[in-house]
DNA sequence: GTTAGCACTCGACCTATCTGAGTGCTAATT
DNA sequence: AATTAGCACTCAGATAGGTCGAGTGCTAAC
């Protein structure tokens, strides 16, 4: 095994002061600028000689023999998680996103505007997932009669959310049937979560229904049909995408097009995204790291948002990976607080 | 006045098959091509010489010296409405397309399928106007308290359709006193196209509302709020938009995201798809046409979809200019008929 | 361990040249 | 009078050579 080199505080801090730069210049960037432009005050020969050790390791490289260095993804990533000095957001500022958050009536508004917020702040493609349907309230249900055995569900979760779907019934039923279904399923399961009513009426299917009547029986069978079928309805709001087109990493046609194909698709970043409702406070994926290829020159900056402290949903930020972590981390941490205190019409002001 | 060089039969034809061979090949085809692949037996030194007619009618254009010519729009305009031989679609195919319909259950579906449908076999971007909202049936009201005085209000039409929104009240109401109201207007109003409704409620609020009940005025006044705001809620859904990255007329970054911005912000959009509500039959915007520069480089191909013999939206396809008309035209046409059904579940098929 | 010096590499940019497709014009042909 | 052949001309695109400068790695001196 080759005696790799020692990681010391200068390595550090060389690597550092190059990532920065960097991130702001957008540029390879060579022994001579670093030289003149870091704090350490060393000669270029010998910011070469560390730079060599550095790329040995893998966390920087050079496009081509004469350009200078630039961060690999575990350059990246050892910036991000040892060096950075993240950037706290002054309180001003946290204001007036609190206020732009403050004016949305319904739920859907809100969450479009955290979205935009975040690109337009940004300048990168902003993303908030919907709120996850289990963990809101039940708070309504209504049975509407369509023709042929089909009955209108409408649902209303939360003080703002309206759903609706179709499902079939085994027979038909008149308007006033459907009603007192919907009221006994209305004052069975007021102000319980989703998932506790979904857990209930899979309890009453089981059990034997003796003590039950018709109507009720009925009502239960529905309330299975709206509420157990698992149509994975996860979505979310994209904004700013084209923010995207100006960044030079992305100027490539076909490496674009795989970026808003996997957007309009959907399905994989909203499999990226649920990972990152798991872990607590600001998730940052790096390059390749997401294992999406459409994202393999994009970063993504995110984290869950909370409504009565249960985790609904996700936030975040898409960008190339070169971009400013130490404004963007914060920046996102902030907003995901502040859609959660938005969406929870109880809680005050979370700072 | 120069006498201006007259337009033939031949010359006609050769800007045909000049303007075929364009949408077919892609790059300035030149008199020799011309001279060789038409059915015109005419020399390549012929042809030159009525190009050079067409080109001074502004008909063609030639890139630089020595390259082929390309049609202009007013040259593709001519051609689309006086030269285009329509390839009708065979009726097995649109047999299959009929089934594609069929399937979907829910309104918001059926459209979305008509636009993937629209991008899919075009392979460039698909987009469908959602039904307008005045055209759809009154079908079900329902209002819900929140806290503050303000009030859901969950809006059934049609057989699919649900809308919701917020209204705020003069004052506070119950749950039973808002069932009243709404049992009032859904009696009132059930099957009643939705211009009907608001005109009703407008009538009635100037009236005297001697012979009216406290529960019946306050009725009138949430409907009011409800169908009379003006909240233009248009909007569209577009797929395939990443089909356009392909095309060479955008590769050119900074048009492509004139483009998608303009996708993104919706407004330029609708309006140029509410000029085609009027329009019966197929609509064409060619290039700079529209009138909105982010789409100079596209054409757009239109058609309104009714229900009911009431024409409630529009539909169509976005591509580069250089698109095969002949097949995209009669392709919207049958798309915009096979939509209106399948939106009207008492029709049976168009064809 | 650090630094100065130096030969070397390589992309970016500029220029010159060549090629071929296609034109416009003129004069000959039908 | 319309068509065509012939020819000089134009111009984008590709290829090749040449210069420039930023940046490197290595060696030897400090």
């Amino acid at each position: 095994m080759p005696n790799l080199p020692e990681l010391n505080d200068r390595s550090l801090g060389l690597l550092k002061s190059l990532v920065e730069r960097y991130i702001s210049e957008g540029q390879p960037v060579g022994s001579r600028v670093l030289s003149r432009d870091s704090d350490l005050d060393l000669s270029p020969a010998t910011i070469r000689n560390v730079m060599a050790d550095l790329e040995e390791l893998g966390l920087i490289h050079s496009p081509h023999t004469s350009a200078g260095r630039v961060p690999t993804v575990s350059g990246y990533r050892l910036f991000v998680d040892a060096l950075l000095t993240v950037k706290p957001i002054n309180n001003e500022e946290i204001k007036r996103l609190q206020h732009d958050f403050g004016i949305k009536q319904d739920a859907a508004d809100v969450i479009e505007g955290a979205s935009k917020l975040l690109s337009e702040v940004t300048q990168m493609a902003g993303v908030v997932t919907l709120p996850r349907r289990e963990m809101v309230a039940f708070r309504h249900i209504e049975f509407l009669p369509l023709s042929n055995s089909r009955v209108l569900v409408i649902f209303v979760s939360n003080e703002k959310e309206v759903q609706n779907q179709i499902i079939n019934t085994a027979s038909e039923f008149s308007a006033a049937e459907l009603q007192q279904a919907a009221n006994y399923l209305n004052a069975k399961f007021e102000g319980k979560s989703l998932a506790a009513v979904r857990k209930a009426v899979l309890k009453e299917m089981q059990s034997d229904h003796e003590h039950m009547n018709r109507e009720m029986i009925d009502a239960i069978a529905m309330a299975q049909q709206v509420f157990t079928g698992d149509k994975a309805q996860e979505d979310y709001v994209l904004s700013g995408e084209t923010n995207l087109m100006g960044f030079s990493e992305l100027a490539d046609m076909a490496r674009l097009r795989n970026l808003f194909d996997a957007f309009s698709q959907k399905r994989s970043i909203i499999h990226l995204l649920d990972q990152c409702l798991e872990a607590d406070g600001v998730q940052i994926y790096i390059g390749e790291e997401s294992g999406y290829q459409a994202l393999d020159y994009c970063s993504l900056v995110t984290s869950s948002y909370s409504v009565n402290d249960e985790v609904v949903g996700v936030l975040g930020v898409i960008g190339p990976t070169r971009m400013a972590y130490e404004k963007i981390i914060p920046f996102v941490d902030v907003t995901a607080k502040l859609l959660g205190a938005a969406l929870n019409p109880k809680t005050s002001s979370p700072f």
